[in-house]
DNA sequence: GTCGTTCTAGAATACATATTCTAATACGAC
DNA sequence: GTCGTATTAGAATATGTATTCTAGAACGAC
């Protein structure tokens, strides 16, 4: 019953996802979503109660993808060569995703959410953090015995900040992360988590 | 001659400097700027013709102080130690200006100056990206003996991607970088530039 | 003191954007 | 075919912001 549907959730989301990646944020106006999507801007409310709400599904989705597959990976490494792996699949996400990644890596959650997450999310956005901490914290205990604050740092630097800078260069540029930077976040992680002195024989 | 003045270049940039710090570049509207100067929106079109040449200035300010100590210092570099003493001086630049690392690290260019540069700031604009691009390529000639691209991206990555990545995450939480910072970025540096296996011995 | 000039003050304007509203449509159920 | 309804369509509205404009104020020169 009722008119079929033109523009569903999804189109309405993944235009807004291809304004972002392409202009920012900022550039996903309602009037540009609709004639990105060539529908009038009425049909949009019809999906989505405000903007807000848009661009914050959007990016937590997004979120929810990258950071759950790295979840994932991490929860299964047992050791630094686990962690390697880890990092790697982050690349082949990036790889596989670069409109995703665009959004995620050269924008800050607050430019899409300005402010406290909208009633209808809060919980999503609550699950969020705790994943990756806990993710993190598990793998220290596991693989370097001790999850302590100046191992977790180490381990944050290793898995996600040192990756996420590296990749953002490429990601900016729309190049897909070239190989070599495998290799150098391998080293970085060795160098910041393997055990101290193993160099000497 | 002339009606002395109470409020300056220098204050009205202060304060727009104070608001993105705090709540990002969109926040910096000219009312909100105003306001935090207490002045009336009037004033501030007497010092700066709009609002975008306005954040452009503040921006290439930053920018200049920031990468100009960091190309000085790398351009003092004669090996992988003086690296590891260019990083070390950039977390002090981050150290000593939280605010302005707030302004640098956690925005990018295109929240401040939308599109092109204002014509009235091309030239210094354009001076930016040589100046890192051949302190770069210098000291990977100096110090590795090779400016190759490959080389190239190995000192961009262990010379500015991973510190950028590193600090970010304390300059997001309004903290200040941890010395531990210093020596997980001394590593990677060494992991990534340093020669091959040096570590058997 | 008067004049010329640079500035403060803040109201008025122009414009862009999110959101709401009214009407028209297209389909399934009957 | 008629009815009910979810939807399209796009004009109308409300709000926020950059910018401009008009007065008036404060100083130095003379």
């Amino acid at each position: 019953m009722g008119r079929p549907p033109k523009f569903g959730r999804r189109d309405i989301a993944g235009a807004a996802l291809r304004l972002v990646a392409a202009r920012g944020p900022a550039a996903a106006t309602m009037s540009a979503i609709a004639q990105e999507l060539g529908a009038p801007t009425g049909s949009i409310y019809h999906r989505f109660a405000s903007r807000e709400l848009l661009l914050a599904e959007l990016w937590m989705e997004v979120v929810e993808s990258f950071q759950g597959e790295l979840a994932t990976s991490l929860a299964e490494a047992r050791d630094i060569d686990g962690a390697a792996r880890a990092v790697r699949r982050m690349l082949g996400w990036v790889r596989a995703h670069p409109i995703e990644a665009r959004l995620l890596l050269l924008h800050r959650r607050e430019d899409f959410v300005p402010g406290d997450w909208p009633d209808a999310l809060v919980e999503r956005a609550a699950a969020l953090e705790p994943q990756m901490g806990s993710a993190l914290r598990r793998f220290c205990k596991r693989a370097l015995g001790d999850a302590g604050e100046p191992s977790l740092a180490r381990a944050r630097f290793a898995l996600l900040d040192a990756p996420i800078g590296g990749v953002k260069r490429y990601v900016q540029a729309g190049k897909q992360p070239p190989p070599m930077l495998d290799e150098l976040l391998e080293r970085t992680l060795r160098a910041v988590l393997g055990p101290a002195q193993r160099g000497a024989r």
